[in-house]
DNA sequence: ATTACTACGAATCGAGTAA
DNA sequence: TTTACTCGATTCGTAGTAA
């Protein structure tokens, strides 16, 4: 039953505005049919479907009938304004969905770098648990990534040893399922959808999970 | 063209989560049905409608397509943004549409009486010019009124001089054109449409306004 | 692989109308 | 008035398939 046909929550909306979550809306077929624009018998109809759905609940007076938004038509709308808080946050943060994978192990060798280990805490203002949480985001979401890229982040600049070189990063501030972290995104490898997150906590034991666990994230844009 | 589908709504929604108000989104039909929950041949004409009616724009690579949110399309979702917050914000401030109406000149008795003036002075923290602006609300938002009458409102109360009795109002700070008004609720009187406003200016000179011309106000209901 | 056309079945709309 | 039913008209969704 979330397969809710969308011009219904038009109509719940529209039911919203007039504030039918806190009280009772005094509306009849004709006047609802007007306010969306369409015929008395599709606004009947839609009550109906809605009512029948348990997402309003209808009295009848004498005349025009009273309507109110249940608690199931309240989560609806509800959820539907968080997506668009979402949408419209993007430019503040960013969520991913994912699971978790194992990495090649290198995630300990490079945040255990003393060249890195330094940068992190000056700029992160943290010092990370040695290794990195590897996230699989959903293959969808690539597209989040490439929006993630537009911003600059935190510049870990890259360092030579007399052995080697070790290249630039870029951090961004996160959260996994609700825990402080950050990411580490290579400034090439365009095309991975892997997110690296590190932290100040031994994240797969602080989070409890293991390999394939759904986990939630959100990166913080502003630096 | 803006008897826009809701469904075309959902896919726009769909999109700007993935990121396209700020990049590019890559994604083929067939992902794109998968999001939706519908066949690849539905999202297929999903993006050819949006896209001739220009609330998307498109760039076709060898594979996938690119697809972005034009001004038009992020227009529309902010729109939709406004209006569920709008329903979100409604146990903070109500808006209401109306055309200004002129009353009995009875305004001007009432916010000239001692009595009222310095209880609206102490209370309001303003002193109102002389008479109210009175709006008639559009008849459908009535049912606003009646969850804008929940709420407690600042009292000014009832008081007596030797001849006559002046009865108790119920005031909410308000904006009416963004000019700082204040409304007064005679405590009876349930079934009227008219919003009248006092304020420290001459309204009707401040907004330029006359008779059946329409305004916009914002009530606040923190007392 | 991907887009999108055609054709047709399914769902939705709204005029007429009863209650 | 009002709600909501029936039923023909219209719109929408998708299988098959071409490009």
């Amino acid at each position: 039953m979330n397969n809710m046909k969308s011009y219904l929550l038009q109509v719940l909306k529209e039911l919203a505005l007039l504030g039918g979550m806190h009280q009772f809306v005094e509306i009849s077929s004709l006047e609802l049919a007007e306010q969306l624009q369409t015929s008395q018998q599709t606004a009947s109809r839609y009550l109906l479907t809605l009512d029948a759905q348990n997402y309003i609940t209808r009295q009848f007076g004498v005349k025009k009938q009273l309507i109110q938004i249940t608690d199931k038509g309240i989560d609806l709308l509800k959820q539907e304004y968080t997506l668009f808080q979402q949408i419209f946050e993007m430019m503040h943060k960013i969520h991913f969905h994912g699971h978790i994978v194992s990495g090649l192990g290198e995630g300990t060798y490079y945040t255990e770098q003393p060249g890195y280990l330094t940068q992190f805490q000056e700029k992160l203002h943290f010092r990370p648990h040695p290794g990195t949480l590897n996230v699989e985001i959903e293959y969808i979401e690539r597209n989040k990534l490439r929006v993630l890229r537009q911003y600059d982040g935190i510049l870990i600049q890259e360092y030579k040893t007399k052995n080697r070189t070790f290249g630039g990063v870029i951090c961004f501030h996160a959260e996994i399922n609700s825990i402080k972290a950050a990411i580490v995104l290579p400034t090439r490898t365009h095309h991975s959808t892997i997110l690296e997150f590190i932290s100040p906590y031994h994240l797969r034991e602080k989070l409890k999970v293991e390999d394939g666990d759904e986990v939630t994230s959100t990166i913080y844009l502003q630096s």
